[in-house]
DNA sequence: ATCTTATTGATACTTAATCTCAATTGGAGT
DNA sequence: ACTCCAATTGAGATTAAGTATCAATAAGAT
């Protein structure tokens, strides 16, 4: 029954899977995913330089860049398109789950807990009052090439 | 049991949703829309002003990226975020469905042609001998408020 | 406290995307 | 088939996004 993962819990957990993983845990990674975590997720490149500004606490356009790209990598977050020019990054909780749905009229974002596609499609379709017209899924994992 | 619609199929499908859409049917559409449904999808706009270049049917910058955004917005591509750099672009099939597994490691891109998640991503790991760790799901539709 | 190496960030640069506007064209109407 | 016009295109200028370089810095191991 997990309840979504507070901010602090998700933050924690993300630079854990950072420092796990082999890298340094330094300020510039540290507020980055701060602010990913805190803001609602959905931030661009652009968006994390302002915030970590209007912060008082800038970040380099190179290592915004570096490190969004580095968590990527590490699977800690995702680029998606919501709206439209640069891509919107989100963290991916630990078990590798996020789903919402794009209003295709207004670009409006439904963040989503349920799951299992097809039951899940009919129930969000009742419960947002919102006819579902179609979907991309995209699956991570680590191919047979790779071991 | 619909076989994946093979590409002049879904190309002919495109033209007459973006025709119904009430837009007109333009040879920068069409060709761009014809690349898109030939080479197996996931291109950039790069890949597009290219490929158009070289067969002699050049489309400006503009109208390539005019084009990919009224087509995104009519549902009748979608931008994905594969390698990195910019988004590449599929054709989405009339009922909405796309689903493929990206390797976190070597970013190979296995394109999946079943559904129904949670059983689906069992037999996908046994299928394609491989682990799956997370994923991404972008349901489409139109919200009440956009009636 | 010291040391080593990963990481940072200023700057310069390249590539992606947008804007403007005169020229063109799809397709509706006759 | 011909006319007409709003929709669309594309050249060129501009802005925004992302990358490359490299000397300076700091995380964290010993
Ligand atoms: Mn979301
Ligand atoms: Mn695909
Ligand atoms: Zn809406
Ligand atoms: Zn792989």
């Amino acid at each position: 029954m997990s309840k979504p993962a507070d901010h602090q819990q998700l933050f924690e957990n993300a630079l854990d899977r950072l420092r796990t993983s082999g890298y340094k845990v330094t300020a510039a990674r540290r507020d980055l995913l701060k602010i990913l975590c805190q803001t609602g997720d959905h931030l661009t490149s652009t968006d994390v330089i302002e915030k970590a500004a209007q912060a008082k606490r800038p970040i380099g356009r190179a290592s915004v860049f570096r490190t969004l790209d580095l968590l990527t990598e590490l699977g800690i977050i995702r680029p998606t398109y919501l709206h439209r020019g640069a891509p919107n990054y989100i963290v991916m909780p630990e078990n590798g789950h996020h789903a919402h749905i794009i209003c295709r009229d207004c670009s409006q974002v439904i963040e989503i807990n349920e799951c299992s596609i097809d039951e899940m499609i009919d129930a969000l379709e009742v419960r947002h009052n919102i006819e579902i017209t179609g979907h991309l899924l995209e699956l991570y994992g680590k191919c047979k090439d790779c071991e």
